[in-house]
DNA sequence: TCTGGGGTCCTAGGACCC
DNA sequence: TCTGGGGTCCTAGGACCC
């Protein structure tokens, strides 16, 4: 059996925790740049405040409806996720983490009744330990699992928690677009042939299936029948690639500037290959104008293969700047670049002809900078190619202090 | 003024081979 | 009338997820 363990409205509860009086009020927590809202408390999805809304077309009825707005704290989120993979793994049940907000675990075929209770007990804890809400769904597949935690999320009558052993009644009204795996595509081309609920869907012939939604489709319609094709991933695989990019918070037109933003996105991308002791021997740069602006839109990138792979920003960005000089184009103003990693090795493929005999300086060069980083604030030192003003940089006006990563933000309680 | 960011997998089609 | 028939590999684009 599969349980799905789903933090309810994720960023805001970790919001709410440190402002508790915000339980029952409507808040929001907004994207990088201030731009879109990524999460909603269900006040403020009954407001009709949509997923992926642009904050400014919003104001007014943030206003109106007293809605509290941050800028997103993805530290702050970081540290409740981690919190509460580690409550769950106390229960010593097999465990994967899907996504910041959300954990598969893998229980014993036992009673409906007391794999509930068992999962209340989880629920209940967490809740008491960081005081995030979750609701869990419990399955024998993972895709009914996330259907299951779906329902219990908004059913209230289920308490947070739900084990579907008896399909039918379930698949009967759960609409397709819905499910795990049918997005917006699949589920407008499912509509064409009359499938609206997920029932429909499991009494399809697999042929079509096949044809419509392709091989991925049709193993979420297995699932959905009760026949696991997915399992649990405990470890997770090696990542393929690293993508940093922004939006910036003005638009940049100077070639100068871009550099040091192209720069500065490939030393985040360099920092993570680092961590996973992984290098790039593939990389790109984007550039990319305002889509919605009034001048005609224009967005180029290109890649290259490196001669060595490398986790050290300084020869990484030597490729970047190549790039960039290829995609450039003078007299437009940008609003967004970035830069991809890719083609990850774990280890050095000498080149026989190679003259950089260099790397193990290079090493502890980045080591050092990368013990201080931690040690002290992020960029407490950065190399100079990232340029010190940062002009480019969004707004985060309403990020909450990193209450449980920095000592200097943490909070103080005042005793009468 | 103002519209996110980071991933994975699958497929169709082109290039190339014999 | 009828212009071979398989393969593999790579890539761009499209679908999905959070």
């Amino acid at each position: 059996m599969f349980a799905l363990i789903d933090c309810n409205n994720f960023f805001v509860s970790c919001e709410r925790v440190f402002e508790p009086k915000l339980k029952n009020e409507p808040v929001v927590v907004l994207s990088n740049n201030d731009g879109c809202v990524i999460a909603r408390s269900n006040e403020a999805k009954q407001i009709g405040i949509p997923m992926g809304a642009p904050a400014f077309k919003y104001k007014d009825l943030f206003l109106n409806h007293n809605v509290t707005v941050f800028s997103s704290n993805f530290s702050l989120y970081g540290d409740f996720s981690n919190r509460i993979r580690s409550i769950t793994s106390q229960f010593g049940f097999p465990i994967e983490i899907y996504s910041i907000d959300e954990m598969f675990i893998e229980l014993p075929i036992l009673p409906k009744d007391k794999l509930e209770t068992l999962c209340q007990t989880i629920k209940q804890r967490i809740a008491k330990w960081t005081g995030i809400p979750v609701s869990i769904g419990i399955a024998k597949t993972k895709t009914l699992a996330k259907l299951a935690s779906h329902l219990a999320k908004k059913n209230l009558k289920y308490q947070g928690v739900l084990a579907i052993i008896e399909t039918a009644p379930y698949l009967k009204t759960f609409p397709v677009e819905n499910i795990w795996g049918i997005g917006r595509q699949f589920s407008s081309s499912l509509k064409n042939h009359r499938i609206r609920f997920a029932k429909d869907l499991v009494a399809m012939p697999d042929p079509l299936i096949r044809k419509l939604l392709k091989v991925g489709g049709l193993k979420t319609v297995m699932e959905l029948r009760g026949i696991p094709c997915l399992t649990l991933n405990e470890v997770r695989s090696p990542r393929k690639s690293i993508v940093s990019s922004r939006s910036f918070g003005k638009e940049i037109d100077s070639k100068e500037l871009l550099k040091q933003a192209i720069a500065s996105f490939i030393e985040i991308g360099a920092q993570k290959l680092r961590l996973e002791k992984l290098q790039a021997t593939h990389l790109g740069v984007f550039i990319a104008t305002n889509r919605f602006g009034k001048t005609p839109y224009y967005s180029n990138a290109h890649y290259l293969d490196l001669p060595l792979g490398s986790s050290y920003a300084p020869d990484l960005n030597r490729y970047g700047e190549i790039c960039l000089n290829v995609i450039y184009k003078k007299g437009l103003s940008y609003k967004r670049a970035g830069i991809f990693l890719g083609s990850l090795v774990s280890s050095v493929q000498w080149d026989l002809f190679s003259k950089d005999k260099s790397s193990s300086k290079k090493d502890k060069v980045a080591s050092v900078m990368d013990q201080i980083n931690q040690k002290y604030q992020n960029k407490s030192i950065h190399f100079a190619a990232e340029g010190t003003q940062k002009k480019w940089q969004g707004r985060r006006a309403m990020r909450s202090p990193n209450y449980t990563t920095s000592f200097d933000e943490s909070l103080t309680v005042i005793l009468d």
